[in-house]
RNA sequence: CUCCCGUUCGUCUAGCCCGGUCUAGGACACCUGGUUUUCAUCCAGGCAACAGGGGUUCGAAUCCCCUACGGGAGGCCA
């Protein structure tokens, strides 16, 4: 058996859609799950769209995703060139066989595929013309997802616009031959498209290669597939939103493909071991973020401290919370106590963002809540006294004092907490209060719960 | 308009190929309870689906047909 090899095969438009990401995604893993090689080929034919800057998003998406190739930009490879706009006398080449084997003619300017069957002529609603059409013979193609799907085409195809440039099924076809393609994993967008292709395939002489067409990803609201302005499109915009590369992943490899193994937080590595055809799925999927946000709160808190700090600390600067040159000690305690909490690194500076700045909100509903049940400003003043003065101002220290306090009060040493948290945080929860008290340190915490009282 | 593909809880899905073990399993979300000083953690429980109709069969989520619905493709976009 002759090695896999498969390519992803995008037109750079300046952002990197989750639907094209997951198309990548599956021929990646694909081929490391075959030992396979994994080609990255740019459609860059329409020069208006494709900048340097598109090209840049595209590959720092792919980057981003972990999703490395072994062919294409930037690494090279033995089938070049990877950019269709330095391929054309490839083109030039192979159109000749066609032309040279009767299967081509020129019409309004356009070389156009001439199908072979009895021709006749009919009015077509969708044109709203009266048209040419073919009866050729149906072809047959035995998709690696869908099973056997038979389709004729009916209408010759423009292979050259006029303009002279290569159009879509031609360099398609040629490339995939010519760089030796021996699956085609794309969208199910592509399945009607797929009957044209293998007239291509065979009007060449050449066996096509396998297809597996995968199901699509609709937009998480009304109908249709995600498309570019739709709200989660963009894998960029998950990047910039700090979401994890490895969640989001473990997360899109999942829309319309499934282990059968129940799980569903699954690290790169098993998801390689595991991927193959007969897990994906027919039916389209809609994408859901927050079952994306769920899982992506589970890599989350499984990251060690110096990676969660790592990354938290370009959110936190981004948001006004920390600065720059923010001591590293107290932002790591202050993470240690966060991460717990954490769901994700979007939300992060709300969850912890009075641990570094003072002029932070309070919660007016907790506000209310806590004043409902006592006087906080006079369970405050009973214990700051204590907080200035105790000797340790750790957690151990802070809660024995606290509890003699409480104990000659009469008191649980519970009923000052919410108080204590309010006035030093301005919420009504957050990491242990303790814990949470010593990380601020005496200073801090004195001046806020002074503040408080007024 | 034509052709192609699809349809299991709100969502992602298991089960379907090889019909009985499915009073249809898991996950997210949601609700309830528990734990906890609090909470966006954690634990337990709950709600909730085989699109409809016809067949085949002792028996159908599973096989066949029709209908409906959803998606896609078809104009020199890719």
């Amino acid at each position: 058996m002759s090695k896999v090899r498969v390519r992803f095969a995008p037109s750079p438009t300046g952002f990197f859609h989750i639907g094209s990401a997951r198309t990548a995604l599956f021929n990646w893993l694909y081929a490391r799950h075959t030992g396979g090689t994994f080609v990255l080929r740019i459609e860059d034919t329409d020069k208006k769209r494709n900048t340097p800057e598109a090209l840049r998003v595209l590959l720092e998406g792919m980057k981003w995703m972990g999703m490395d190739w072994d062919e294409g930009p930037e690494v090279g490879g033995d089938y070049g060139p990877y950019f269709q706009s330095q391929r054309q006398p490839i083109y030039d080449e192979y159109l000749k066989k066609l032309t040279d084997a009767g299967r081509t003619y020129e019409k309004d300017g356009a070389i156009w595929f001439k199908l072979e069957g009895e021709r006749y002529s009919t009015y077509d609603d969708y044109l709203k013309a009266e048209v040419e059409k073919v009866k050729a013979a149906p072809i047959v193609i035995d998709d690696e997802v869908r099973g056997r799907v038979e389709r004729a085409e009916e209408m010759d195809f423009v292979l050259v616009r006029k303009d002279g440039s290569p159009g879509f099924h031609l360099v398609n076809v040629i490339d995939d031959i010519t760089m030796g393609i021996t699956h085609v994993i794309r969208g199910e967008d592509h399945l009607s498209n797929t009957s044209k292709h293998v007239e291509l395939f065979n009007a060449f002489g050449v066996k096509p290669p396998k297809f597996a067409h995968i199901p699509l990803i609709l937009k998480e609201e009304g109908s249709g597939k995600m498309s570019k302005r739709d709200k989660g499109a963009l894998i960029e915009e998950y990047e910039s939103r700090g979401f994890l590369a490895s969640a989001v992943r473990n997360y899109i490899s999942l829309l319309g493909w499934n282990p059968k193994n129940e799980r569903e937080k699954i690290d790169i590595d098993e998801i390689i071991e595991l991927f193959d055809f007969p897990g994906i799925n027919k039916g389209n999927s809609r994408f859901d973020e927050k079952k994306l946000s769920a899982l992506n709160a589970e890599y989350l808190r499984e990251l060690n401290i110096e990676s969660f700090t790592f990354l938290a600390r370009p959110i936190l600067n981004k948001a006004g919370v920390v600065s720059e040159d923010a001591d590293e000690d107290y932002l790591q305690a202050v993470l240690t106590l966060c991460q717990p909490k954490a769901r994700s690194l979007e939300t992060l500076s709300e969850l912890c963002g009075y641990f570094f700045i003072d002029n932070y909100a309070m919660d007016e509903k907790t506000g209310v809540k806590i004043a409902k049940k006592s006087d906080p400003k006079e369970l405050l003043g009973e214990v700051l006294p204590i907080l200035e003065s105790i000797k340790s101002f750790d957690a151990d220290s802070l809660k024995s004092a606290l509890e003699t306090h409480a104990e000659s009060k009469d008191q649980k040493v519970f009923a000052y907490f919410p108080a204590l948290r309010y006035a030093t945080s301005g919420q009504g929860g957050g990491p242990d209060l303790l814990p949470m008290l010593a990380v601020m340190g005496r200073e801090r915490v004195v001046a806020r719960i002074k503040q408080f009282i007024g």
